[in-house]
DNA sequence: GCCCAGGGGGCTC
DNA sequence: GAGCCCCATGGG
């Protein structure tokens, strides 16, 4: 098994190149995209980050001192802005009140830690949290998404039911833990689920696994 | 005008 | 623990 996830990892990473995630400056900056990006696509998250930095509150203090309604209308592009002004203040409040406004000390828990840490916040969830980990603490966890679901059962490789934490043990077992394979593992999946394995109208005549695929 | 995109929480049974 | 609703913009 370790071999066939391997072999697509390394069919998808020609095809694509290096897709450099997560595009942030900052540690901080791929929590907030975190969770902005639930739900929406990311082209929305860039306006939202950039409407952030523009009045300078792209900061945990800043967010965590500025009422709702300062925060709301600028990240009004992601979609349920209200609901994810408060995940943004309630995760800031994490970091503020526990970790003195130190966001590289609450990135520095082990993994497992910072994990209980993180689903603690309102609105972050099993995916958002494992991104976090990954993208902004740098360490190895695998990262699962709607994408995965759905292409690796379309090859035939998962069941369409399985859930999140099943296949994160799955390609936890079989895949060395090394955050460079984690990282780009998951960025190229989401460029195949975005480019090539949509729900509703798939384009498998271009999909770089259409010859390992079942599904095309 | 219609459809749907990198989720998560809360509720029900 | 599965099923369902809520949230509520922008681009194709």
């Amino acid at each position: 098994m370790r071999e066939i996830l391997l072999n697509i990892y390394y069919r998808l990473d020609r095809h694509f190149g290096p897709r450099g995630w997560w595009p942030a400056e900052t540690p901080f900056e791929v929590c907030v995209g975190a969770i902005l990006t639930q739900n929406v696509a990311w082209s929305n998250v860039v306006k939202a980050i950039n409407g952030l930095k523009e009045v300078d509150l792209l900061s945990t203090g800043a967010i965590y001192r500025s009422p709702s309604g300062t925060i709301a209308p600028i990240i009004r592009p992601t979609r349920y802005f209200n609901q994810k002004t408060l995940k943004l203040k309630d995760f800031c409040s994490l970091v503020v009140e526990q970790y003195n406004d130190d966001i590289d000390l609450l990135l520095a828990l082990p993994a497992g830690q910072l994990r209980k840490k993180l689903l603690g916040v309102r609105g972050i969830g099993k995916e958002t949290a494992d991104s976090i980990i990954l993208y902004a603490a740098g360490q190895p966890v695998f990262v699962v998404d709607s994408y995965t679901q759905r292409i690796f059962s379309r090859l035939g490789i998962v069941s369409p039911d399985e859930g999140y934490d099943r296949l994160q043990e799955f390609f936890t077992r079989y895949l060395p833990q090394d955050v460079q394979l984690f990282n780009q593992y998951h960025a190229l999946i989401d460029g195949a689920g975005n480019r090539y394995c949509s729900a509703t109208s798939p384009r498998c005549g271009e999909c770089p696994l259409a010859g390992l695929c079942k599904y095309a």
